[in-house]
DNA sequence: ATTGAATTGGAACGTATGTTCCAATTCGGG
DNA sequence: CCCGAATTGGAACATACGTTCCAATTCAAT
């Protein structure tokens, strides 16, 4: 997973896996019949570990509202190397388009998974009165979805975080802050030195 | 170019661009010393043909809310296999990432020049009162650009339309309809039959 | 300690591909 | 028609890589 995760999967040779995981070659061909099995293994063992994992950081936040919004804000404001880096499921999606139908279906898989978890949170949002007049959440959380997608295409490209912030606090203003009832406080440097949750080493948003 | 765009750098020999361009090896060898100054050229061309023709159309729509929002209505109505090939641009990012300077570069500036031509068209949005309170034009442009990528990624691997139609629709919210004055209508069955220039044979959006 | 299974290091094979070289051929202007 | 230049087809080379095979070694349970 991680070495895919970093090179893709046509830049990784075997060589690199052996290397990577210390097993050697012939008993990687025991358990995966081939390079391909070995990268729908890295794929599934992402879909598990860091999709499932930022879920769980979505649901542990309250209220609802504040969760979809510092999943974002941190995204963008995560480590530059963790930025570099991408997603793994993005990353796949452009190598592969449906070449591949499987790792394709696993793709979309992925993508309902979050867009239903962000969904339900904004759905939270919405009976709370956190959201906007007019806000579907399922269309905001599809929004969202794809906002997450652009941030880590441009993300790879070393585009100016700024840039990237302004995309997420526009997609962002149809959830009210607690403090502001969502004004014309356009989000330009609510966080400059407050929120100090983002500035801790935890590990940003990923896909 | 058109190589390069349906198949990306890796997946593409040179034995491709002899095939697709009819020139003999030796002859593009010629020309060009590699096979990297070879995508260079096709990511070049890209940004003077594809690029800036949609900037065109961009500028040719009045009033300017209306042009920003057919652009982006249209580049998910678009016929599936356009969707699916994506954008040069995109692909090209999450392939080589930083790993080349020179095309991360060439990426950034068609960023940079496609914020810049929705940014240009929102200010006048805005001076014509088409835009919702509080809205910074350079901040939604940002937005869509990243939903453009957003929306690249996702179409690649078949993804739902009406995932990305929803995603559109959201980010365009802020920008009022000639008809609505962008009350409660959330967009969901505007271009059911409507609007019939969305089903002409014209080609969609692109990067 | 013994033994059967798992793991290792490395050779080997086939293939694909970027790149170079060259002789033969074609082309276009005088 | 002629001739220099450009283009062509193809051979050739080096390299990288996925995959298979195998003998030697290590491991783990009896």
């Amino acid at each position: 997973m991680e070495t895919f995760w970093s090179q893709g999967y046509g830049r990784t040779s075997i060589e690199d896996l052996v290397g990577r995981t210390g097993v050697n070659r012939a008993s990687l061909y025991g358990v995966y019949p081939d390079k391909r099995a070995l990268f729908v293994g890295g794929i599934r063992r992402y879909l598990d570990r860091v999709v499932e994992n930022n879920i769980r950081r979505l649901l542990e936040v309250e209220p609802a509202g504040e969760s979809v919004r510092q999943l974002f804000l941190k995204l963008v404001e995560a480590p530059i190397e963790q930025l570099r880096r991408g997603c793994l499921l993005t990353n796949s999606a452009v190598e592969f388009g449906m070449k591949d139908p499987e790792v394709a279906a696993l793709v979309r898989k992925a993508y309902r998974r979050v867009e239903r978890a962000l969904s339900d949170r904004l759905d939270e949002a919405q009976t709370a009165g956190q959201l906007a007049e007019g806000v579907r959440p399922k269309a905001l959380a599809r929004l969202l979805l794809t906002v997450l997608q652009g941030v880590r295409v441009m993300a790879r490209v070393g585009t100016d975080r700024a840039v990237m912030r302004d995309a997420v606090t526009s997609a962002l203003t149809a959830i009210k802050t607690k403090q502001t009832g969502n004004s014309r406080t356009n989000g330009r440097s609510r966080l400059k030195s407050s929120d100090k949750s983002i500035r801790t080493g935890r590990r940003g948003a990923r896909c």
